[in-house]
Parts: C-alpha cells; sequence; structure tokens
DNA sequence: CCTAGATGGTCAACTTGGTTGACCACATCG
DNA sequence: CGATGTGGTCAACCAAGTTGACCATCTAGG
C-alpha cells in the first residue's frame, strides 16, 4: 500500500515535470516548491533558521537552498526590521509567478485524475489521509521531508 | 494534492521503522525492502543487472546496494547456472524472515489506518491510486524509485 | 571455429543534498 | 556592561546516486 502512495507521488510529480518541459520552464525539486510554499503561507517575515525548522533540515541546508533560489531569481533576502543579524525571505516577482504556474499544473493534474475516478473520490481521499495524518500527528506540524 | 501522498507516504514508513525499533530489529532503509520485494515476487533467477533495471538505477547503484545486503546477511549470490560472468541473487533464511516480519508490520499500519477510515475506504483508494497509475503507464512496468 | 562485439559485473572518481562543527555578528538578560 | 543565546555562513564530511573505464565471458557472423 504505501508502495502505491509513492508510486503515484512519483508519477504525479513527473507528469508535473512534463507540462514544465513542454511550456519550457525548469523544473524545480519538490524542496524548492516546498519553501515557496511557506513563504507564501506565512504572512510574518521568514528567517532561514525558520524555514529549516518547517523543512525540518539543519539551517546549513536551508541556506544553500534559499542560495540557489535567490541565485536563480526566485526568491530575495531583504533586511530584518528589527534584527540586524536575520534576514527576511520574500518571493520576487519571478517567484509568485512560478507559484502561479505551478498551483495551475497541479491542478491540471489533480483534474486529470478526477477524470478517471471522479472527483468525490478526490476529495474522500483527501478526507482519508488526513485522518490519517491527524491521528498520527494531531496538532504537532508535520514534516514533510525526503519520503525516501 | 501529491504533497499529501508524500506526507501520508512518509508517515506511514516512519509508523513502521517506529515499530521495528520496537522489536529491536534494524530498520532498513526503502530502496533495501525494493529489493526483497522483487527478488520475492520474481520466481526466475535475478541478477544484478535486471534488479538496477527494475529499480531504475545505475547497476552500480544496484550492485553496491546488494553488497550491503550481502553483508548483512539477507541475500547471498550464488552462481548463474549457464552463464559464469553472472550471479544469481537469492534471499537468506534470515532475509525471507525480515520480509515476513516487515510485511505483518505493514498489514499492522494498515489495520490501524482501516481503523479510522474503515477498510472498504482502502480498498477504494488502493483501486483509485492504480486506475491513476495504470492510465499514466499502462502496461510499462513502474518504476519505483526515490520519491524525492 | 574464431574473432568482433555485446553483456554481467566491478572499481574509481565525481555530484548532489544533506550532515556536523567552528565561527562571527548581533541580541538579550542578569 | 558582560555572559550567554541565536541568525547566519564557511568548511569538511557522508550517503547514495551518477558516469566512465575496464575485465571476463557470452554469442553471432564470416
Amino acid at each position: 500500500m504505501p508502495l502505491l502512495f509513492a508510486m503515484t507521488y512519483r508519477a504525479m510529480t513527473d507528469q508535473m515535470h512534463d507540462r514544465l518541459q513542454e511550456l519550457g520552464r525548469e523544473p524545480l525539486r519538490p524542496a524548492h516548491g516546498y519553501v515557496f510554499r511557506y513563504l507564501i503561507e506565512t504572512p510574518e517575515a521568514v528567517t532561514i533558521v525558520e524555514l529549516a525548522s518547517r523543512l525540518d533540515v539543519t539551517k546549513q541546508a536551508a541556506s544553500k537552498t534559499v542560495a540557489e533560489l535567490v541565485g536563480w531569481g526566485y526568491i530575495e533576502r531583504c533586511p530584518h526590521p528589527t534584527d540586524r543579524r536575520a534576514q527576511v525571505l520574500a518571493l520576487t516577482a519571478r517567484g509568485r509567478d512560478y507559484v502561479r504556474l505551478a498551483d495551475q499544473i497541479w491542478t491540471e493534474v489533480e483534474q486529470y485524475w478526477a477524470g478517471i475516478v471522479g472527483q468525490d473520490r478526490i476529495e474522500a481521499i483527501r478526507q482519508d489521509l488526513s485522518a490519517y495524518l491527524d491521528s498520527r500527528y494531531g496538532d504537532e506540524r508535520v514534516k514533510m521531508r525526503p519520503v525516501w
């Protein structure tokens, strides 16, 4: 059963990457996606250390990933308003654009699947998986790290 | 949605590893599990190269993994009956034992989940995921590689 | 047959994405 | 103020893959 999850996840990300390729966009890795997602969802200023704890990697690893994304122009570091050691991370316009596109493609993939089994099944699955995760982790934040 | 798959997969393997830990068994990595599974499912003699293509890694990588498992006494290399270059890979008693245990724990995990959402939902999910995978890959063998 | 090329397997060097450890600059609390 | 804690980086290392070179053997064509 878990194998099935792994294969499905893999297949879906592959499908997404294919689509990005068609559109001539560089397919960032899931780790990058997670960074984007966190930046978008978090209204407050985000620092490297926070990001690291959220992704459940060391701050060094987070720092490296951020450096990449900065280099590619997807996010930028701004000075922290009150703490002169810290940096605030923020998506650039280019970054927000990428996220918008990615969301759209994810929706396409989901609809592709919905076309096979029906939208209601997908909602059901969403609930059943969430129920499992809630039961295992409760309110505790689920880490979303490599699956391998 | 795919994030949900990744998290669920991660959570389930974590649950399994916890259980193995409790039982005082070393938790092998998923890659090892995949090797076991392939060896068990395949009646014919299996070589390194075959394994590599199945896992969709290079033969060098497969060779390394096999070497580990041989070192730990889970599988053994026997001479190939007709081809003197090749080696036939086979589970040892210890290996078969581990697989038995792992299967049992997977069942436990699944039942834990079934206890929350019901066995019928789980069957439904199994079907829906398979339907997606079939539609994407058809008869072609799905590769089961790292998910990251 | 016997040789040319294909195939099973290994060794070695490199890459990627993480790790731990040391360290600096600044914050904060006594 | 000074001791200690915290945000961030640099550097060295590790794990698990990669590519490339190579050897031994198998197999097909002349």
